[in-house]
DNA sequence: TCTTTTACTTAGACTCGCTATGTATGTCCA
DNA sequence: TGGACATACATAGCGAGTCTAAGTAAAAGA
């Protein structure tokens, strides 16, 4: 199984809202949580994270907090806002629409008797 | 319905071979093919589609061939290559272990009893 | 002590879709 | 005849987003 990683464009802010709409979490545990639920396909780089909740937050979607850990760690915790939860609404009917597209060409329908 | 056409990234060549799978077509018509079988979501424009059937046709997947019309006028048909099946095939398990991906995350699997 | 893991950041390359524009001809209608 | 519109292909340059790669820093484990 060679995963297209390729397709993850536009859907990146997606996955992420929706990993947050079910819990606050910081970035690298992020990487790990979608390593695993998606049965090692989405690997996200560093370079691919952290620039996405950046822009996440700069757009108002996410909030993060720092947090400090009893070792003296810091973590910042991402939690998704009221507008990001309005977003990733939005954008599950768009990735319906997008997948119901997609398949029309696929398998086209046979014309109306 | 808002098109997300950002989704389009890493499935326009699939789009593209599967539908010169079907038959040889030439650019204009594929715009107009596609709009019309995804009923008005895709609609491709010249600055996407032409480059990327440049990009298939030096990949070897696909092979443009000058044909005449009658009235003197010229159009460039698309015929599939054999490579370009394989790759298709290739695609669409890879669009199905993408699918089945983001299925896990935005629906996690319950935990095994 | 040394390696691995945890944890975040960012610069620069690259891909690919988009806007915008250019070229050229055919068709339809007034 | 002239103008508008559809047909048909091409490409330069922009921008968004993912990747590679490197840097910083500290905890955990061998």
């Amino acid at each position: 199984m060679i995963p297209r990683r390729d397709l993850l464009k536009g859907s990146s802010n997606s996955l992420l809202l929706c990993l947050l709409e079910q819990q606050p979490m910081y970035g690298y545990q992020i990487v790990k949580e979608l390593e695993v639920r998606s049965q090692g396909y989405f690997k996200f780089k560093e370079g691919t994270l952290y620039p996405a909740l950046h822009r996440l937050e700069k757009s108002g979607l996410i909030l993060g907090k720092w947090q400090m850990l009893p070792n003296g760690r810091q973590r910042r915790y991402y939690h998704i806002t009221a507008r990001g939860q309005d977003k990733l609404a939005m954008e599950k009917t768009q990735w319906q629409d997008f997948l119901a597209a997609i398949k029309l060409i696929l398998q086209p329908e046979p014309a109306s008797p």
